[in-house]
DNA sequence: AAGTCGAGAGACACCGGTGTCTACCCATAA
DNA sequence: TTATGGGTAGACACCGGTGTCTCTCGACTT
């Protein structure tokens, strides 16, 4: 409870509790080898004195320093945060804590994901899409033999764990929604065409149109680049045409409220004249007017996993991990007659 | 160019070279006490083995961990982020790390700063709004000697480094444009009525109200909490009146968002019928439709300053630096008679 | 020519922990 | 009583760098 902020190291502790300090190293770390009334005691006055040990030594000692990195470059500013938050919520409690590195959009990403790894010393690193789906940075990766865990990379050929959730069916489930809602006329905006979350996404649509005996009409396709921007000159081209659809899912939110934009320039009134459904449940899908309807990933528990794995690694069998999402239905999907 | 991850040490480095080990460590640390000639060669055999410095051993035998933390709870996920990728090119360029942590929104935030900052061991802190406005918080840090810089903190009674930009002025500024434009009754959305960004907005509000000689209704004054919400319940309570105000500046574009919700609700047409400022300049601004006139921060600058600030200290005459925002003119705000 | 001085380079201890090896203690078995 | 053995505790080296001190050597001074 004293206010300042004092150092004392693992000597002055081992002296205090009458120990040497190897004891103390014992309790620190959990290990057997200390009887339970002198654990007790070093314990008691750790908790006295505040003994904090020094990460950096523990780091030089252990060849660990308890440091976990996130690369990231992805343009969504609240789901970058959520897998932040995820991480750091599960490092910090196993006692590591997360180094965020922003990758720039460049072809030697994993030169640069290699260079941060060795400067930084972390012990684990945390590859979030889109950097995940990147089949020459992950080959790499693995062939250095960094230890590695992808968020929702979609590529079983590497042995490196993917955390994934199942957004073909949360694609699957969603346009089951419009369908059920008398939509037949049906778009789909994706990222890029060959980007994996554009082909899971869409692949889950035309499952749902498959199965009710509908048609995905090629022109009702188009691909956009995940920007908002993107988005609004994807649904221009939809929505100018004679026989317009009813209905725009869109592979992401920002997208989505692109669409939105381009439909208040056609003076189209959301949902009455078109639905749109977005992706990812980002802020901007409550923001919006009306509220997006959205899939929301399971990030929390998905990063959670991601640490657990880095910090405890275990049998190759478990390398995938599939969740499952959930449809958010909000006010900007309608039934076609309404 | 080896593709392995291999590892050799300051002492191999130096049987390569020739030379001791201090001398490596000369070289590495850019000190004076070794010849140029000796000098390249040294560096010309690290860079042929590739030799990577280990973080942890420095750390342990310099005091330092050449990782900065950054302290966060700001609800605005792309300023977090805009504020953490300034700070890491920053940091970066100087050999350091950001270590990212997110606070909880409770009333133990300092001692829950300080337990981080310990069990990091990160060299410095970068304290960012709204944590950064909290006289406790600040007082605590300042009382142990922690070293810290402010992003946006406006508290001068402390000696600890604040780093900010004229909001005050940019909100004179905004409410300006309003005024040429025609404006006479203009409302003002803030966050929490002691909040630091609100306040300082305000008083930029006025000050351009009085520099006109109009006056700032009291009851065209209301205060959210900065979130979206917040927003549109504010702006129900300004435009549900007879003489509704013509503008609203709103202290974020979280609430301005909200605030066309209620807008659209009552079927009032932006900007013809009513015109809407922002702050801060988030992607929110450039989604909304029509897009919003909003406040620059730069962050950038704030944040590569801050790093500076917490790597090579200065002198204290130096604390309190202030740059300059600019307003962002988009189609939210036009002229009365439009 | 001898003394002085400063710069360059190396030996050594040290940072604060952890791994290993050995010594010890007490309980049990012969 | 002595031998055995499991479990606890401590001495010591070590992780990979950095700070300090000392030594050497060449250049300059008088």
């Amino acid at each position: 409870m004293d206010s300042k902020n004092k150092n004392l190291n693992i000597n002055e502790v081992a002296r205090l509790a009458g120990v040497s300090k190897k004891s103390v190293s014992r309790v620190l770390n959990g290990q057997k080898g200390v009887s339970d009334a002198t654990r007790e005691h070093i314990k008691s006055i750790m908790a006295e004195v505040g003994y904090q040990p020094s990460r950096q030594a523990r780091a030089l000692a252990s060849a660990q320093s308890f440091l976990l990195g996130l690369a990231y470059n992805n343009q969504n500013p609240s789901y970058v945060l959520d897998l932040l938050n995820g991480s750091q919520l599960a490092a910090n409690a196993l006692g590591y804590e997360i180094v965020m590195h922003r990758m720039d959009a460049n072809n030697r990403a994993v030169d640069e994901i290699i260079s941060f790894m060795r400067r930084s010393g972390c012990d684990g690193l945390i590859l979030t899409p889109p950097l995940s789906e990147s089949a020459s940075i992950v080959a790499k990766l693995c062939d250095e033999g960094w230890p590695v865990v992808r968020i929702a990379g979609d590529n079983a050929d590497f042995p490196m764990p993917q955390i994934r959730y199942n957004d073909r069916t949360a694609a699957l489930k969603i346009t089951n929604q419009l369908i059920a809602a008398g939509h037949s006329a049906i778009a789909f905006i994706g990222g890029p065409a060959n980007a994996g979350p554009t082909l899971r996404r869409l692949a889950g649509v035309r499952d749902a149109m498959a199965l009710n005996d509908l048609n995905l009409n090629e022109a009702d396709i188009q691909y956009g680049d995940f920007t908002f921007e993107s988005g609004r000159r994807c649904a221009e081209l939809l929505l100018a045409r004679d026989h317009r659809p009813s209905a725009v899912i869109c592979a992401n939110d920002e997208m989505a409220a692109g669409v939105f934009q381009a439909a208040a320039a056609l003076e189209l009134t959301i949902p009455r004249e078109l639905s749109v459904t977005g992706f990812d449940n980002s802020p901007v899908a409550s923001h919006l007017w009306p509220p997006l309807t959205s899939v929301r990933q399971p990030v929390q528990e998905m990063t959670a996993l991601a640490v657990e794995l880095l910090v405890n690694p275990r049998d190759q069998t478990e390398a995938i991990q599939q969740f499952e999402a959930q449809v958010v239905t909000r006010a900007s999907t309608a039934h076609i007659n309404s």
